[in-house]
DNA sequence: TATGAATGAGCATTCATTCAT
DNA sequence: CATGAATGAATGCTCATTCAT
C-alpha cells in the first residue's frame, strides 16, 4: 500500500523510536527531570543525532505529547450498541480499559504536571482527550433520549454526570498512586455502581433497566472467566 | 498561652518562611524544575541558612507537604446542618470553596506530577485529603439514611457518587488548564446539577427535596448580590 | 580562450561560491566564531559537500585568505601621473579608496584578530597587502626625486611617511568602529593634509606644489559635484 | 592606608586574578576560541567558582577590557618638558614603549578582532586609548604654538600627523605579526625618522631643531648604553 | 547561627568531521 | 559527486551540597 522511499521510511522509524523513549523518560521523571541523555540512551542512539531530529527539548515534548494525542484519538472508537444498558456498559468498560492504563495514567499525571510550564500542550491534550469522550457521551445520550429511554434537558451535564459516576473515584486514586494497581474488580464495582446511579436518576423505565443491568453484568463475568 | 523562648519562635518563624516559599517555588516549577536558590531568594535567604534548617532537597519537599496537609486537615470543618439538602448543599459549596482554590488546585497538581518521584508523599495527601473528605461525606450519608431521608446500601460508593457529581468535571478541568479560573457560575452550574441528580437517584422523596433544593439554591443567589 | 571541460567550470564555480560565503561569514563571526553549517548554509549546499572540496574548516580559511589576496593584488593598479601632486594625489584617494571599503576593512579585522592562530597567514596578507603598496610608493617617490622634485635619503621612510599622513588616523578608527562609516569629506580631510604636511617636509619647492595641491582639490570636488 | 576586610580583600584578588588569565587567554584565543574551562583552568579555580564572581562570559570579557582600559589611562603619564624636540621626543617614546609591548598589542587586537561583536566595547577602549592620547599630543602642540616653536591651524590634523609618523609603521607590522618583535633599534629607526619629518613639515626653526635632534638622539643612545 | 565562596557532576546544545547510500 | 544521518568531544551554564569563617 504505501510506498515510501526506505530512507524516508527509517527516518520515520527512528523518530517513533525516539518518540517511544521521551514518552517513556518524560512520564517518569517529568519534564525537567528528564534528560536528553537519558532518552538518547532509552533510545539507543546518541544526544547529537536525537537534536537532528527534534531541535530543542521542548519541541521534543510537544511532539511526543502531539503523537500522544493522536494515539488517544484512536482509542476512542465505540461500536454502537442499541440496548441503552448495554450502550452504556459497553461504552464505560471501553473507556476505563483506555483511560486507566499505566501509560495512559502517566501521560496524564505529566500533563497536569506540566499544565504550568505548558499551557497549549495541555489544554491541547484536553481537547483531543476527555472533550472528545465527552461529546461521544452526548451523543449517546440524545440519542437514547430520542428513542425515549433516558429524561433529562442539558446533555452536557449528563454526560458529564455519566462519566463522574463511573471514573472519577478510580481514575483520580489512580493518578495520585502511581503504584496502586487497581483491580478489575475494583474498577467493576465502581463502574457497575455508577452505571446503577445514573440509571436511577435518568432512566426513563429505571426498574426494568436494573435488572437489564444485572443481566449485562452476570454475562459479562462468566466472559471474563471463559478467558 | 504560647511561652517559646524567643529563639525557638524565630527559628520556627524562619522555618515556616522557608515552607511558604518552597511551596510557592515547588508549585509553579515542579520539584527538578525548582532550585534552592530560587527558593532561598523567595525565603529572603542564603543556601546554607537552608540547609541548616533542611538537610536536603527532599527533606524540604516533603516537610513542606506534609505541612500543608496539615492546612488541609484544618480546612474541612463542616458546620453540619440537620436538614439533608441544606447539608448537601452546605458541604459541596464549602469544599468546593476550598479545592478549587488556585493554591490548593497548583499543590494537587504538583503532588500528581510528582508521584512517580514521591510515592509516599502523594499516597499521604491523598489520605489526608480526599479520604478525609470521603469518611465525613459517609458519615453525612450514614445520618441521613438513619433520618430515613436517604436510601442506599454501601455508604462508600455513595459517598464517591456524590463527589463525583458535583466535583469531578470542573476540578479535571482546572487541573489541566491552570490558567481558567471557573467562574462561580460555572461552578453553581456543575454543583447545583450534581445535587440533583443525587437526590434523583438515592432520595427518599426526591419531589419535595428537589424544590427544596430550588429554595436553597435562590437563597444563595440573594445572599451572594447582598455582598 | 577559457577551454575548460564543464565539469571542471562547475566545480570551479562551486569553489568560488564556497569561497564567499567563507569570506562573508568568517569576516562576521571570526574564525572561532563561524561554523561550517553556517558556511554551507550561506552557499547554499550541504556540509559534506563543502568537505568535499575543502579537507577542514583551516584549509577553507586559508584558501579564502589566499584567494582575497590575489585580489588585494588586483586592486593596486595605480595610473601613473607626471606630475608629482597629481601622482600622490591620484594615489591616495586611489588607495583609499580601496583600503576603506567596508569587506577590505572586515578582512583585515579577520585577519589582525586571527595572528595568533595563523601567523602564515596573517604574515602573507601583510606581504601581498601593505607591503606591495609600500614598494609602488617607494617607486613612485624615487622617480620623483630623480625628476628632482622630492628630496630625501631612504626611500622606504619616505613612502611609510606618506602612507602614515594619509590614512593612518581613519583606518584606526574604521578598524575599531566597525559601524563608523566614514565620510568621503572626512576622508578628504586627512588625505589633503596629508599630503600637504609631506610636501611641506619633502618637496623641492613646496610653495609651487602646496598651491599646485590646492588647485587639484578644487578640481577633484568639480568632479564629484559633476556626478 | 586601605583598610579592607580580609573577606574583601580576598575576594579582590580572586578577581584579580581572573581578570588576569581572561586577558591572557582571551587574547591568544580570541572571543569565541576561548573557552571558559580555559580561564578557569589558567586562574587556577573551577568552572562554577567563575561563575560565582563573574555571571557569563560576555560579562568576563567586558570587565577584563574595562581593566585593562583603566590600566591604559595610567601608562599615559606624560613628564612635560619644556623644550620642543625634548618634549616630541619624550612623548613619542614614552608612548612607543607602552603601545607597543606584547600584552597590548595582544590587547588591540582582541579589539579590533571583536569589534563587531562587541561594538560597545571596542568604542570605549578607542575612547580611552587612542584618543586620550590625541588630546593629550593637541595639548602639547598647543602649548608649543604658543611659544612660538611651531606652526599650523589644526591642532588635531597635526597632533594626528605625527602620530602617523611616528608610530603607524611600526604598530601596523606588530599588529600582523604577532611573533616579530621589533627591536628597539627599529623603533628608533621609524621615530627618529618621523620627528625629523614632523619638524620639517611644522618647526619654526627646522634648522635648529633637527641638530638638536641629533643630540637628543646621541644622548639617548648613551643612555640605553650605560644600562 | 548564618554567610560568602567553592565544587563535582550534570545539563541543553553545538561543532568539526565521517560514513553509508 | 552529493546527501542525510551519525558521532565524540566540547561549550556555556546551573545545581545540590559543603566548608571556612
Amino acid at each position: 500500500m504505501r510506498q515510501l522511499p526506505r530512507r524516508e521510511q527509517n527516518r520515520l522509524e527512528k523518530q517513533q523510536r525516539i518518540l517511544g523513549a521521551a514518552l517513556k523518560v518524560f512520564s517518569q521523571a517529568g519534564y525537567s527531570g528528564a534528560s536528553m541523555d537519558m532518552i538518547a540512551a532509552e533510545a539507543g542512539l546518541t544526544k547529537p543525532t536525537l537534536y537532528h531530529h527534534f531541535a530543542s527539548k521542548t519541541d521534543l515534548f510537544e511532539a511526543m505529547m502531539s503523537a500522544q494525542r493522536d494515539l488517544i484519538l484512536l482509542s476512542f472508537e465505540t461500536a454502537p450498541e442499541s440496548d441503552l444498558v448495554d450502550h452504556l456498559h459497553e461504552f464505560a468498560w471501553n473507556y476505563a480499559d483506555t483511560v486507566m492504563q499505566p501509560e495512559f495514567l502517566a501521560l496524564a499525571r505529566l500533563t497536569i504536571g506540566e499544565a504550568h510550564r505548558f499551557p497549549d500542550v495541555s489544554r491541547a491534550y484536553q481537547a483531543s482527550g476527555p472533550e472528545k469522550v465527552l461529546a461521544g457521551l452526548m451523543d449517546l445520550m440524545q440519542a437514547q433520549r430520542a428513542l425515549g429511554r433516558l429524561s433529562f434537558e442539558d446533555a452536557e451535564l449528563v454526560a458529564q454526570d455519566f462519566w463522574g459516576l463511573i471514573l472519577s473515584a478510580p481514575r483520580n486514586r489512580a493518578l495520585h498512586e502511581p503504584d496502586a494497581d487497581i483491580s478489575q474488580a475494583t474498577l467493576a464495582r465502581y463502574i457497575e455502581n455508577g452505571i446503577r446511579t445514573f440509571l436511577r436518576a435518568y432512566s426513563t423505565d429505571p426498574a426494568t433497566d436494573l435488572s437489564r443491568l444485572d443481566a449485562v453484568i452476570l454475562a459479562r463475568q462468566a466472559d471474563q472467566q471463559a478467558d
